[in-house]
DNA sequence: GTACGATAGTCAACGTGGTTGACCAAATAG
DNA sequence: CTATTTGGTCAACCACGTTGACTATCGTAC
């Protein structure tokens, strides 16, 4: 029950400012890591093209935006270096998306981060209680919200 | 310790798939109340400029952007008749910004549609893991994310 | 084999939310 | 009274999203 010390905004207040202490402080990191140029999106976006490789629908589907919003953020990420476009051989319409070598650092570099700064949450609070933290948000929030249903997120 | 299969970056994808949720469920219950044009930003909006009014340098202090963007949303929400400007009797350099009866409104029914959500998510996960979510959240966000230690946001 | 519908991508126009820099008017400190 | 600080606005710009229209290609059905 909500009661008044506790109400119920405080609880995406303090959702997003989670958020955005993980990806402030990636971002310092990574700009400390020769990545000064990577905004809030790019390492979603980076993570969503994934090694393999995608196109530029494939990746609005998983980042549940446009086909054209998603054309237009590989567009900044290849102009940053970071993503290149690729003939399709086997379908003359398919343009791959592929992460360039940066593109492969700076995801690389993004994951660890993370993995440190989640390991910094384990030693405030110990691991059992981000590993809940986890799971109660697996348990209530919505899968196709940042398409975590579409397979490529955690995969490879 | 971050494992293989727990990678760190789904620690906020997750965060901001809940944040996402919370957000989504409070706009869709809120067309449904009459406030169809209420965009995301704007119930936090609504929340820092407070009944007692504020102004926009302030506003954009709690919101943690500038003075002029704070300003460029403020009108947005007068158009849209949810904020309103007044003279500072005081201080003619001030420009009070005042919520209207419809931004009462909206405010009074985003609190309680919140809270109305968190006790959805208390259902689900129990009121006591709830409340230590947010009291792991509040543990580890840096404040100065959303200002959440400048008075505004947890007072009236 | 040709015609047609579905699919992939792009272009254009627009809205929203943010930035910085310049500027003006009013308040305040010396 | 002058100089500085403060509150607000304007202008230009950027990132990121939308919808609608259009082109090129693929696959299928006749």
């Amino acid at each position: 029950m909500a009661t008044p010390d506790r109400p119920g905004f405080a609880l995406p207040l303090l959702l997003l400012a989670g958020f955005r202490t993980l990806i402030d402080d990636l971002h310092a990191e990574l700009a400390r890591q020769g990545h000064p140029d990577l905004r809030p999106v790019h390492g979603f976006v980076l993570q969503a093209v994934g090694v393999p490789g995608t196109t530029a629908g494939e990746l609005g589907q998983r980042l549940g935006v446009s086909k054209q919003a998603a054309g237009k953020t590989v567009d900044r990420l290849v102009a940053l270096g970071y993503l290149e476009r690729a003939d399709d051989p086997a379908d003359a319409r398919r343009k791959l998306v592929r992460l360039t070598d940066r593109g492969l650092d700076g995801l690389r570099r993004s994951a660890a981060v993370f993995d440190q700064l989640r390991d910094r949450w384990a030693a405030t609070l110990g691991a059992d209680r981000v590993a809940a933290l986890e799971d109660d948000l697996h348990a209530v929030a919505q899968p196709n919200v940042f398409r975590l249903d579409v397979p490529g997120w955690f995969g490879t």
